[in-house]
RNA sequence: GCGGAGGUAGCCAAGUGGUCAAAGGCGGCAGCCUCAAGAGCUGCUCUCGCAGGAGUUCGAGGGUUCAAGUCCCUUCCUCCGCACCA
């Protein structure tokens, strides 16, 4: 151990030291095991501060199980699977130049370097190989043997394996999708491909056809069980309609909506065109009802939303009643109209407790709406809708459904109306218009026969559900983010016809998508340690049923693939060893998709036991205050980090910026900081190591000690907690402190024995720094030494208690100096009258029994002869008590009431301590027999708090 | 719209109904050390106070309680996810 610490120097040497000692690749034996996992990083950029925080807090957790005792297994592979680095070999290629200013400045990659990775696969190979690096530059405890990279053969025989096996037991299915399209590209359009409107999202309108001699009306809504309450049709009498023939059926929409309908995966044919006006007049039946309408004219309706047509609720949308108001004493007689529509009867179908039977009548008449181009009537339909939504019931109206609430109607309705036939569903834009970065303006369209994964079945999803219930989640208030996105999750597309990847066995044409080859992978890095003993070709599928899911036997699966009975057995008993996932960490953006397919595919595939136990997530990193990003900057590299501060202050900084699932911040002054602290660590360690041993344990000893088991059980808590901010704070910082005050107060004799534990305490924090301490005091390798454990015996609250009653005084005594403003010439401490500590005891005891007030207090009190000497002070006295007792920790109060130590031989022995502080004499009595008194000072002591004079 | 997380001092942030005027850090100020700078150490950093005290604070407004940053209601604001994209 050199005096300077130099961080690089210090971690290299550990570093190899570790590899050398393949301390970190476990093997199966009589231990407990902890299997750790964390996702693998998608290669498309180096890693970054964000990767290492998520990265970290693994290797703390892998490091302090291992120091547990446990058989730690924390394997590493890399993700490459999908388009992102097809785009990337892509961009390189045709030397983009905001590309190439990215992934030079920001990912710190040489110009010549980049000249080198223009496919794909250099670009993984690249990646791969810098990701390994920089995870070993900054101490990860990982097992290397067990790496691979998505994109491997053997890896995707793996995935063939799987898919195959899901597609058996019916999880992939083929069905047809909607999705954002560019008809001028004639692809799907992506997040980063949208120039405008990329808020927007796919919202599935409800058609209902309305029945019009042969032709058919389909009315567009958002709420289906409104059906019961039409009255009308309303049509736009200036807007051009057209007639198509739709899977054999004859509808009458707008122009608009057709050319929409041309990209579903419905037939459509124009027929010719109708316009608005010859329709209005006319009567429909409504399909659900059977009841026959009048289609009217109305201004609002707009060719761009929907069909065009419009179903009219005049009881339940403001829009509605108002054009019917409007409408009264109109001349209807061209479109053939002679009635009153404006007396037309409304239906009413759902009951609310804000409004009586017609909502939209009793909110067009609260916000005062004067007509349909008032803009409040916009205003009073959110309004209806919202509390319809949220508290609204269906009406007998409604038939059967009866009863049910308006929030959950929805897809029941539409399912139901669909089986009839007289329904459809429409796909729109949330907000439009969206526009591709090409220019062109977006649609949606169907993709037909595509393959999903069908994680909308119940039966599956009740699996996930028993899964959750029986895991940790980490934090605890995320299960109920998990529990709601289950809830949420459809069936998902899972193949595509670009990227890389696996394709699918049974159809070829389709590559497996990036996420669904992601999900049971944690069982490969088991099999992975073995890669070298055979080729893709042998890995058969026999080969996994029995090493996963021990189908067949050892035998026939050798007498298969070749591979020997004793390989397979061993793989075998390693899975059954390691398996399930003991801990996935991950950062939060992961929740909604890649945790959630995880637990669907391990319930699918696994039998119960082998379902992962527990999740913890954690937030991002921001730089400055500013949010990263991987493609435009800011971002602030692993590799950089290391580099500039060394791999501990990198760690210890990054735990102990955030908690949980609050982002962190990564600022520089900061870090600095941190580095000058983890540079004091080192010294004061040299300096214990290099001092000479000290015999004579004193108080402050006691005390120190006695602190060092209170942060035992602080850090050691807030581990199993995963919370890594709290454990760094005790385990470093709140140490560091009172380590200052052992260091002031001339504590020495238990400095080594302090040091000793306090190195094991950092080691999964600052792993590398740790070790050449550790080293030069003699622990083989703290990485695998004992974790500390608190040891009761050492914790002295006499000890903590007079510490306390020093620092109190002191920082009074220096109080008053300033206020006053003076030299000290003289000071004198008195410490309490001893009735007043038996007050105080008495006062516990009571408390303890709940039996403390102050009638009680005092007859007790005044019952003891002793004390009736001191009768007239004692109610003041004894009032203060009770408010001072009422917020006390139950810790404190043990402590006082136990603990009998002398005040005074407390102050004592820190005299010299305060005097030099202070700069001046002191003198200390107890008020019981105060020696020099002028100003009767030593009637405000009062215990844990010396009355003080000062001349 | 749906679902989730938040609003605490100049900034970041901890905070279990009572040691909360509120941990820790950053920044700032002062002192010590030094030829000096840096580092380190010590103290201060809501307001007032020449005796250890008092007053006003935790987005805003109500309420429950002997006691509220913490519990309840209302309200304002901010951030995140909503899919075929890793």
């Amino acid at each position: 151990m050199k005096e300077r610490y130099n961080p690089h120097e210090i971690e290299e040497k550990w570093q190899s030291r570790w590899t050398e000692s393949k301390i970190f690749q476990p093997e199966p034996d009589s231990r407990e095991k902890f299997f750790i996992t964390i996702p693998y990083p998608y290669l498309n950029g180096n890693l970054h501060a964000g990767h290492t925080r998520t990265f970290t807090i693994g290797d703390v957790v892998a490091r302090y199980k291992r120091m547990l005792g446990y058989n730690v297994l924390f394997p590493m592979g890399f993700h490459a699977t999908g388009t992102p680095i097809v785009g990337l070999a892509e961009q390189i290629h045709k030397k983009d130049p905001e590309t190439i200013r990215v992934y030079n400045k920001l990912h710190e990659i040489p110009l010549e370097v980049l000249d080198t990775i223009q496919t794909p696969e250099q670009i993984v190979e690249y990646f791969s190989i810098q990701a390994e690096a920089a995870m070993k530059i900054i101490g990860f405890s990982i097992d290397w043997r067990r790496r691979f990279t998505t994109t491997d053969p053997h890896y995707k025989k793996f995935i063939t394996w799987q898919f195959n096996l899901l597609h058996s037991m019916n999880k992939v299915v083929k069905g047809s999708h909607p999705v954002r399209w560019c008809p001028n590209d004639e692809n799907p359009v992506e997040d980063h491909d949208i120039l405008r409107g990329e808020d927007a999202t796919i919202i599935d309108y409800t058609l209902i056809k309305f029945k019009l001699s042969d032709d058919l009306l389909p009315c567009a809504t958002l709420r289906p069980e409104t059906v019961f309450g039409v009255t009308n049709l309303w049509v736009n009498p200036k807007i051009v309609h057209v007639r198509v023939k739709v899977n054999g059926e004859s509808w009458i929409v707008s122009r608009e909506a057709y050319e929409k309908l041309r990209f579903t995966d419905k037939k459509v044919e124009l027929i010719a065109e109708v316009k608005g006006d010859e329709l209005i007049g006319k009567k429909v039946t409504n399909p659900v009802t059977n009841s026959s309408v009048l289609i009217l004219p109305a201004s609002f309706v707009s060719p761009d939303n929907g069909s065009g047509i419009v179903m009219s609720v005049p009881a339940h949308a403001p829009y509605d009643h108002l054009a019917l108001r409007d409408l009264k004493g109109a001349d209807l007689t061209k479109y053939g109209i002679n009635e009153d529509v404006s007396s037309i009867p409304l239906i009413s179908l759902i009951k609310v407790p804000e409004y009586g039977k017609y909502p939209a009548v009793d909110a067009v008449k609260e916000l005062k709406v004067k007509d349909q181009n008032d803009p409040k009537a916009e205003e009073a339909t959110k309004l209806v809708y919202r509390r319809e939504f949220h508290g609204g019931v269906l009406t007998e109206t409604t038939g059967k459904y009866a009863g049910m609430a308006v929030s959950k109607i929805k897809d029941v309705l539409t399912r139901d109306l669909i089986e009839k036939g007289v329904a459809d569903v429409f796909y729109e834009f949330s907000e439009s218009p969206v526009v591709c970065r090409c220019g062109a303006t977006c649609v949606i369209k169907m993709v037909e026969n595509q393959w999903f994964l069908n994680y909308s079945e119940p039966s599956w999803k009740e699996q996930v559900y028993t899964c959750l219930k029986n895991m940790n989640i980490i934090p605890p208030e995320i299960r109920v983010d998990f529990e709601n996105k289950v809830d949420w999750l459809k069936d998902k597309a899972c193949a595509r016809r670009k990227g890389l990847g696996t394709r699918l066995p049974w159809d070829t044409a389709w590559m497996i998508e990036s996420l669904g080859d992601s999900t049971i992978y944690m069982s490969y890095y088991i099999i992975a340690k073995y890669l070298d003993k055979f080729t893709p070709e042998q890995l058969k599928e026999e080969f996994f049923n029995y090493c996963l899911m021990g189908k067949g036997t050892p035998e026939s699966v050798s007498e298969k693939t070749g591979i020997g009975v004793d390989v397979i057995r061993r793989i075998r008993s390693d899975f059954e060893y390691w398996y399930p996932v003991d801990l996935r960490t991950s950062g939060k953006d992961l929740i909604p998709n890649h945790l959630l397919f995880f637990l669907f595919h391990h319930v699918a595939i696994f039998p119960e036991m082998y379902w992962p136990r527990a999740i913890a997530i954690n937030g991002f990193v921001s730089l400055e205050g500013q949010k990263m990003s991987k493609s435009k900057g800011p971002i602030l590299t692993l590799r950089s980090a290391v580099k500039e501060y060394g791999a501990d202050v990198t760690r210890l900084y990054i735990l102990s910026s955030a908690e949980h699932v609050q982002d962190a911040d990564w600022r520089k002054a900061d870090v600095e900081s941190t580095s000058k602290q983890v540079e004091r660590f080192y010294k004061l360690a040299y300096d214990i190591i290099k001092s000479e041993d000290t015999g004579e344990i004193k108080l402050i000893d006691k005390w120190m000690l006695s602190r060092l088991q209170y942060r035992i059980r602080e850090t050691a808590d807030a581990l199993n907690r995963m919370q890594t901010r709290r454990a760094v704070q005790n385990a470093f910082y709140m140490l560091m402190n009172d380590m200052k005050w052992y260091e002031r107060r001339g504590g020495r004799a238990a400095c080594k024995q302090i040091l000793n534990t306090w190195v094991r305490l950092m080691a999964p924090f600052t792993p590398h720094i740790c070790e050449e301490i550790g080293e030069e005091m003699g622990i083989d390798m703290v990485s695998l030494a004992r974790f500390p454990v608190a040891d009761a015996a050492l914790t002295d609250k006499g000890a903590e208690l007079s510490e306390e009653i020093i620092a109190n005084t002191l920082r009074d005594m220096e109080e008053i100096i300033r206020l006053i403003r003076i030299k000290p010439k003289r000071i004198v401490l008195y410490t309490s009258a001893e009735w007043k500590k038996q007050v105080l005891k008495k006062a516990i005891a009571m408390k303890k029994d709940n039996a403390l007030d102050m009638k009680t207090l005092m007859n007790t009190l005044m019952g003891d002869p002793a004390m009736r000497t001191y009768g007239k002070d004692i109610p003041k006295f004894a009032q203060k008590i009770i408010t001072d007792i009422q917020g006390m920790e139950p810790d404190l109060m043990d402590a006082l009431l136990d603990v009998d130590f002398d005040e005074v031989s407390a102050l004592n022995e820190a005299r010299e301590f305060i005097s030099g502080v202070v700069e001046c004499n002191i003198e200390i009595y107890s008020a019981d027999a105060p020696g020099y008194d002028p100003q009767n000072k030593s009637r405000f002591a009062s215990p844990m708090r010396p009355a003080i004079y000062i001349e």
